[in-house]
RNA sequence: GCCCGGAUGGCGGAACUGGUAGACGCAAGGGACUUAAAAUCCCUUGGCACAAUGUGCCGUGCGAGUUCGAUCCUCGCUCCGGGCACCA
């Protein structure tokens, strides 16, 4: 805290915060749901507060970049996080005031449409108001409106669309592209926090401006014309905002709107009143929270010295122990004489330690990288460790928090880089967002008191089966509507698994540590492909794709698979060392999903090491391939027929093979054919006409 | 309003990202075993039609297109889920 305070990435400002009543504290905008607080759910009020801010935004244009190179990441969150930062690309341009020697800046994306402003809107909240409104004659009128705003917001819910209104301040400013006076007007959806909280407004080609313009009887001035219609003034009833040629723009008219923009932006930045600038939605990240739980901000205000940071032989600033939590509204630390009686390192001089305390986010912002060097205690990190171990291969978590936790570690990640702390980028190199379990419509949680209790069901059928059900279900990337209908499938699965191995036992444990005879009968060969494919596929989807569903159902296979040659009436039995391979491959496979009857069932084949320690399975191409497949026989991409053939049977041979079909010749009779496609191994295509 | 996802049998979901749609499981129906039930095992199960144990047609939200071939690619819609939102 204290190198990034030095760094200017930490500061202190009054601000307009977001206020929790029920848990009496800040909290960041991230942590803003629908109005409402993260946590408790509890409506969000704003108040006037000093507090602990992280200048993210000087990583705005980099978190942004970035998202581009986060290939292991959802397509979603990826989403959320540029909509979150949302950059916009424009000019700022100086509008001077009549009669004044002051000026009204805005920022718009638009400085195509210059010669269409009409008029100008600024936020109540914009300090020239104060300067303007004595001046104006209806002074009183002015600030009646800006109370009623106000208290209009506060009411108001944020998903809430106000109506449009505003009043007119007495001034004017003037277009410094054609020299034009036009009024001033203060209003009500113009926000002080985002751009320079004034708007010029074109209402001929922005639908805000527009909807204001149609109340308040202001001109309208078309400057773009789109190419396939015409505009006319007074017969429009929404702004046209696309693209089109300029009009009534003077010099620049005829010309393309997307050339215009930095046409325009440059002449004024030639005459030295416009400057192209870029804005982002991202504010910084306010940190100070007014509760007691949370790592102490190490900083000290002295009276005379102002801010300073706590000594670093003083670290780390301790909680007190013996705190009781009040209702005050303020954190419980800030009335505890001994934590903040403190001294100032500079002067020496009494002084106020610091009794807010980080947000909880603050800490998992980087925890990832303290796990690398839990017993280094010369500093945050050690960094070799954390080049060995960092970036994290694999994250898991909610898609909650896209936003929150995983924008903030980003950030985190970029600023220890910055402070010599990481040689690393990005923290997290692959993520995935597991679904939400969804019960009678909403997400399943505590709070919302619709959890399934699977203390239940695992009583009845026991853990394992509650296990393989949960992962058997969907795959995790999934939302899930939860349902217990199919519990009973994965039960009998299990017992199945156990009665294949008890009632093979000896079998089993008579072929403990052989090898497999080289020459191999017809339903051993394949029972020992079964098995391969399975450990493939298995492997495959447990280790990149989490897809645990298929890789049950592939184990799944392989048991039916194996019942079904085990069978006293099959003519032709496995030998006995495959029918151990695949009873073991099943065990092993199942064992993550299934460790307690797996295990049991290990020791039950004449195992001596625990199952738990046996490595996974490779598995061997070779035995995995197939001796004889099928190949389907299409004629005008219509499935006709299908044929057996060897693997390595040749392409000419197929189509012979696939014009004496009797099937097949049925649909070809009188015809002619025109082309024929084969795909190796898997069909054959005959184009007739 | 803008931006992301998604839509496949009665249900949960498969299908190497252009190559046999419906794996695996649930549910349902039929049968075997049993005095009976439970458990277990076997068979059927996308829809429609018929000369009916086979064969044809249709079928992956809807409508077009590209292709020998489309659940998959392209364009235009519908619905559902999610995110952002007076952002200038």
């Amino acid at each position: 805290f204290i190198r990034m305070y030095e760094k200017g990435l930490a500061y202190v400002k009054k601000t307009t915060v977001n206020w929790c009543e029920t848990c009496q504290t800040v909290l960041a905008n991230e942590q803003v749901i629908d109005g409402c607080c993260w946590r408790c759910d509890q409506q969000i009020s704003s108040r006037q507060m000093q507090g602990w801010f992280f200048r993210i935004t000087s990583y705005a244009e980099e978190l942004l970049t970035g998202c581009a190179r986060l290939e292991g990441w959802p397509e979603k969150v990826i989403t959320m996080q540029r909509n979150w930062i949302n950059k916009s690309t424009g000019a700022r341009i100086d509008f001077p005031l009549v009669d004044s020697d002051r000026k009204l800046t805005v920022f718009t994306t638009r400085p195509d449409t210059i010669f269409g402003v009409t008029f100008m809107s600024v936020a109540p909240e914009h300090p020239l108001i104060k300067e303007i409104a004595p001046r104006s004659g209806n002074e009183q009128k002015i600030w009646d409106f800006v109370a009623e705003v106000q208290l209009e917001r506060q009411r108001s819910r944020p998903e809430d669309e106000l109506d449009k209104k505003g009043v007119f301040s007495g001034a004017y400013a003037v277009n410094p592209y054609n020299g034009l006076q036009i009024p001033v007007y203060i209003a009500n959806f113009v926000l002080m926090e985002y751009g320079t909280g004034a708007v010029m407004a074109v209402p001929a080609h922005d639908q805000r401006d527009f909807e204001f313009a149609g109340k308040y009887g202001l001109a309208i001035k078309i400057v773009v014309a789109p190419r396939e219609k015409e505009l006319k003034e007074d017969s429009m009833t929404e702004a046209y905002d696309g693209p089109g040629v300029l009009i009534n723009s003077g010099e620049f008219s005829g010309m393309d709107s997307e050339s215009a923009k930095t046409a325009i932006t440059e002449y004024g930045e030639k005459k030295g009143f416009a400057a192209a600038e870029t804005s982002y939605r991202l504010r910084d990240w306010g940190i100070s929270r007014q509760r007691y739980w949370g790592a102490p901000i190490p900083m000290i205000h002295c009276p005379d010295c102002g801010i300073q940071p706590v000594p670093e032989k003083d670290l780390p600033v301790i909680l007190p122990t013996d705190v009781r939590p009040d209702n005050s509204g303020k954190s419980s630390l800030h009335n505890l004489k001994e934590f903040y009686q403190t001294s100032c390192p500079l002067c020496g001089g009494e002084a106020r330690r610091e009794t807010d305390t980080m947000d909880t986010f603050v800490e998992s912002s980087w925890y990832f990288v303290r796990y690398t060097c839990p017993n280094f205690h010369n500093g945050p990190v050690e960094l070799d460790k954390a080049d060995y171990w960092l970036p994290v291969n694999q994250y898991i978590g909610g898609v909650e928090h896209a936003i929150l936790h995983l924008l903030y570690s980003r950030f985190f990640t970029r600023v220890m880089r910055d402070l010599g702390y990481l040689n690393i980028d990005e923290p997290f190199t692959n993520l995935l967002t597991q679904g939400m379990v969804i019960k009678d419509g909403a997400k399943m949680s505590k709070s919302k008191g619709n959890v399934v209790d699977p203390e239940e069901m695992i009583s009845h059928y026991g853990a394992d089966t509650v296990r393989l059900f949960s992962l058997f279900a969907a795959p995790p990337e999934k939302d899930l509507e939860w349902n217990d209908k199919g519990v009973e499938g994965c039960f009998r699965f299990l017992k199945r698994v156990h009665r294949l191995v008890m009632e093979n036992r000896e079998l089993l444990k008579g072929s403990a540590g052989n090898k497999l005879p080289g020459n191999l009968c017809k339903a051993g060969r394949n029972l020992h492909r079964k098995t391969h494919k399975t450990i493939k596929k298995v492997s495959v989807d447990l280790e990149t794709t989490f897809h645990f569903n298929t890789a049950i159902s592939a184990v799944m296979e392989l048991t039916n698979t194996l019942s079904g040659t085990c069978g006293e009436e099959s003519g032709e039995e496995p030998e006995a060392e495959t029918i151990r391979e695949a009873v073991e491959t099943i065990l092993v496979l199942l064992s993550p999903m299934v460790p307690h009857l797996c295990e049991e069932l290990w020791e039950t084949i004449g195992n001596t090491s625990p199952l738990t320690e046996k490595a996974w399975p490779s598995y061997d191409q070779e035995a995995a391939r197939e001796e004889e497949i099928t190949i389907a026989i299409q004629v005008n991409g219509k499935l006709r027929s299908q044929i057996k053939a060897k693997v390595d049977e040749k392409e000419e041979k197929l189509k012979e093979m696939a014009m004496a079909d009797v099937k097949v010749q049925k649909f070809m009779e009188g015809k002619e054919i025109k082309k024929t496609i084969v795909v190796p191994g898997k069909l054959i295509n005959l184009v007739v006409k």
